[in-house]
DNA sequence: TTTTGTGCAAATCGTTTGCACCGTT
DNA sequence: AACGGTGCAAACGATTTGCACAAAA
């Protein structure tokens, strides 16, 4: 974890190993910098909220983790840094991965005198009133897939 | 333009008959509601800034136009409401529509008890420091816009 | 010791809201 | 007349920033 922060030229102090820590750990994550706080503040000496939005945004501007395209509010951030492909639900604000196996091919190119710099795609999604089935983020229907 | 506005269930006032002119005589339009609000304010007694944010989410909510999933800050809206498809020039702040046969299909399924509320796609671009593009960060021409 | 990071509170930005007044039905 | 819409300014939530202090190089 300090040879991220190295690597990634930035100094290695206790609060962003412990960032980095509550990012990197645990695999894919999600966050916006109210609930990176939250999580953080069960620990003793937790950083403070402007450090954490310093940090993300620091953390965001080196790669290690990429600002996430969503409706307004909050600032999302990944630490899966690539292409993104989420899906995006909107009562609960809950925002988890689309398998990668789901998503077609992108061969747009870009304007002359361009770079492509990212993709995001977001899937909002709504729940059907029907609410009989108690959906965890992960039961997803793969029948109906071509 | 009334009937677009009785349609969808919204009175008609002088403001938002003008908010409804710029926003759909001129085509497909990306606005965020201080952009509308500038554009606005050249024509004798505008409305508020106020009334614009108002009413930019009375025609959100009525599906007259569409918010865009985009990086924190302002929130878009976009006249076109289907699927979105946009390139995103960060450095200008400038967002315009991909060309439909661009665009790859879709045929994710969503997951069991929801369904798919919409679909964004954010390509975001950056500059190529090449000498083609002879302007510098900080002279743009904004009065030369068709 | 020089440089950079941190924490707090205040400032800022985009957006929403309370309230008195005005326009539409 | 009743209801909803508008404008202003104040309130608000998310994020940034100025500054004094602390920690890393």
């Amino acid at each position: 974890m300090r040879d991220k922060l190295e690597q990634a030229g930035l100094r290695v102090t206790r609060q962003r190993m412990m960032i980095a820590n509550l990012l990197f750990a645990k695999g894919d994550r999600h966050v916006t910098a109210e609930g990176l706080y939250a999580e953080a503040s069960v620990i003793p000496y937790p950083p403070s909220l402007a450090t954490i939005y310093n940090t993300l945004r620091d953390f965001a501007d080196k790669g290690l983790v990429r600002e996430i395209a969503l409706y307004g509010g909050k600032v999302w951030f990944d630490t899966q840094t690539g292409p993104h492909f989420h899906f995006y639900l909107e009562d609960r604000e809950e925002l988890f991965d689309i398998p990668e196996s789901m998503i077609p091919s992108f061969d747009i190119p870009a304007p002359a005198g361009m770079r492509i710099a990212g993709i995001d795609v977001v899937i909002k999604l709504e729940r059907l009133p029907e609410g009989m089935i108690l959906d965890a983020p992960d039961n997803r229907d793969k029948s109906a897939h071509p």
